[in-house]
DNA sequence: TGACAAAGTTAGTCTAACCTAACTATATTA
DNA sequence: TAATATAGTTAGGTTAGACTAACTTTGTCA
């Protein structure tokens, strides 16, 4: 992200839209509405309703009855999301020892609820949490054994 | 948290009110609809509205024309739900150097986002996070120097 | 090639939040 | 105590997001 480029506004909804787009046509080469709705757990009717304000957005290219691909800006903005969305997932599965799915869903929901700046200064945050020690100490490990004592009296996990 | 109690489900928004409520009582031990509307940004309509639902899920005494007072159920949700937000809210000023009107923001809405596991887990992460090290080393102080250093090739802050 | 299934769309409905404008109730004070 | 200002409510409208049910398009295969 050195490249200034036009942001697009989304709420958290539509990036779950613009992120399945995406991840679909990485893995198959094409996003069909029935996989967007299944992928998301919403009806295709829901669907076609996202399409339409990503196609107005300018993200998508969207023709009723054809596939959907994404423009060039759709592409960047999703590939932005999905970074960020990685970053926090993997932070969720492998640091707090959450499960995937639950983690994936959050992660989604993530940068909408806390704002630009705090997932900003988090993504930071998670990258020094996630290096390993110069005394060789890992601290997600260390927090796993810390975790481990402080569940005897509080209620996690 | 030790007793058992019977939760309700709430929106994020209708945590804010309850929130909003429960600290203009503890402050004034009065919350008056204009200034819950100042506090939470919305207009007078909308407090309303938005106690006519807490009184239907028992959360609050509601009577039209009438000061607003949180039942039993409410003090003890509202209770819990701001013992979170400070915990988040202050890992957001002091660690992660959020300023604070943005941290209460973002905390109100975390929980909703993230979900009860992952807050769970996170609370849990400040909790060690926040701890100083045996080493009586601070987390929080290496990562704003650890944030210091990366800002020279990092868009943060 | 025509019938049928699957995919996609449209139409219409719902809910949660919010808003403004107008109304009602309460409180203040001349 | 009556007029007026302030607080609170109601009525009605908007938007985003979802849904179901019914319709259209596409694609398959006998």
């Amino acid at each position: 992200m050195t490249t200034m480029q036009k942001m697009v506004n989304l709420s958290s909804s539509l990036e779950d839209y613009l992120e399945a787009i995406f991840n679909l046509s990485s893995a198959s080469n094409i996003a069909r509405s029935k996989d967007i709705a299944k992928l998301l757990g919403v009806s295709r009717s829901s669907v076609t309703g996202a399409l339409r304000v990503l196609k107005e957005k300018g993200l998508a290219n969207y023709k009723p009855y054809h596939y959907v691909t994404l423009t060039e800006l759709g592409q960047t903005t999703a590939a932005e999301i999905v970074r960020k969305h990685n970053i926090l997932k993997a932070f969720f599965i492998n640091v707090l020892g959450i499960e995937p799915g639950l983690a994936q869903q959050a992660a989604c929901k993530a940068e909408h609820a806390l704002g630009p700046e705090i997932i900003a200064r988090l993504l930071c945050f998670i990258d020094f949490v996630t290096q390993t020690g110069k005394n060789g100490s890992d601290l997600s490990e260390e927090f796993r054994r810390f975790c481990h004592t402080e569940n005897k009296r509080m209620k996690i996990g």
